[in-house]
DNA sequence: GTTGACACATACCGACTGGTCTGTATTGTA
DNA sequence: TACAATACAGACCAGTCGGTATGTGTCAAC
């Protein structure tokens, strides 16, 4: 307290960070509290808006430096050389799905759709960042589901743009859905339709 | 102002409603504001704490004298006696997405699934309320989809309670990934992949 | 050692929040 | 006509909000 604790305002900042995006997660934005975050955070209101301009950039940069890169490696990356959409789409949505599961992922939801629901309408540069997100994963699911096309692995008369839009769509609705429910059954229910969806696109 | 406007109170309460509707439905619960409802209503504050306890129990309202009823009329009571699911809910999801466009529902979403994703994590009550339409929802469908059954016009081997709960989140991650968007593309997109859904399930 | 930029901490601000209180006009009832 | 219950109106409240202004300790460069 007293003692000088050590400056390091990368550490300060992350903290700041991390506790934005675990206030704004259980909250939502406009129901979020700095002071809460400040508390957190165990720092000050001078420490936040020393490193970001306000409450609009402290959410900008959850989007872009938490939720992005959380994204990306949870759903993305795992997909981003496959073959094989179909099976590897599975497996991840399995281990998504337990994940959320374990975790209070079924009560709070999905991060970046709670935030899309929220702010999308009220702020553009919300919408802006968060649609970065929506786009490449839309865009790694299709690609996945062209090499799937090539590889033989998957029906050539599907339309990897479209699937990859629905499928998208598609989890969001089934995260949103398992949530206001607070049902794990109903989760499971969707994904069994899911993935008969995916086997009604094989060859 | 002066002019006694003639009391009735059933007018004032189905104003206060209508006006905390449109608030909540373009602010969320957390973000709308009671003043702001008051004045759209032409009302004052007494007038709304006589009606209701506090702005819980006119959300909880809103949920059921409001959105309830709309939904019902809009996407349940159409499917209400269809032996043919997938020829109906094709119709019904056309009408939805071309009424959706045409007011301002690419841009806010689904007023149900805007109000889930805020509150059911936070107010349990707020859930029941929602959760008790998802839950019509899914059985307009699954019973639409065993009458389907029954009649040829779906396969044997599917479930209608997985397919119900399936469509019916989807459908919610549609409407919400398009608001996000504000494209009207993608939500035709979305559309085209879930028809072709539809389709897999003809006999 | 001095200086100046950075990294906070703290006190504080006006605006706004949901909610309460009191007063008053209107109404149904007897 | 009397009276109570209802239906508001409007001032007001404590609390919280996001944001600011100012002060202070840290640290590197000179």
């Amino acid at each position: 307290m007293k003692t000088t604790a050590k400056r390091s305002p990368e550490n300060t900042r992350q903290r700041i960070l991390d506790a934005a995006f675990d206030e704004f997660y259980k909250n939502g934005f406009q129901g979020g509290s700095l002071n809460r975050i400040v508390d957190d955070a165990g720092t000050t209101k001078g420490a936040v808006f020393h490193h970001f301009k306000g409450k609009k950039d402290l959410g900008y940069a959850v989007v872009r430096e938490v939720i992005h890169p959380r994204f990306k490696q949870q759903w993305s990356d795992p997909l981003a050389n496959s073959t094989d959409p179909i099976t590897d789409l599975k497996r991840i949505f399995r281990q998504g799905a337990k994940r959320e599961i374990a975790n209070g992922g079924l009560v709070h939801g999905c991060p970046l759709n709670n935030l899309a629901q929220e702010m999308s309408p009220l702020d553009e540069k919300f919408r802006q960042s968060l649609e970065k997100i929506y786009v490449a994963w839309r865009e790694t699911v299709a690609a996945a589901f062209a090499r799937g096309i090539k590889a033989g692995k998957v029906r050539k008369d599907v339309s990897p743009r479209k699937v990859a839009a629905f499928i998208v769509a598609a989890q969001a609705g089934m995260a949103g859905t398992a949530k206001n429910a607070q049902n794990e059954e109903l989760l499971l229910q969707t994904g069994q339709a899911l993935f008969d969806y995916f086997d009604s696109l094989k060859p």
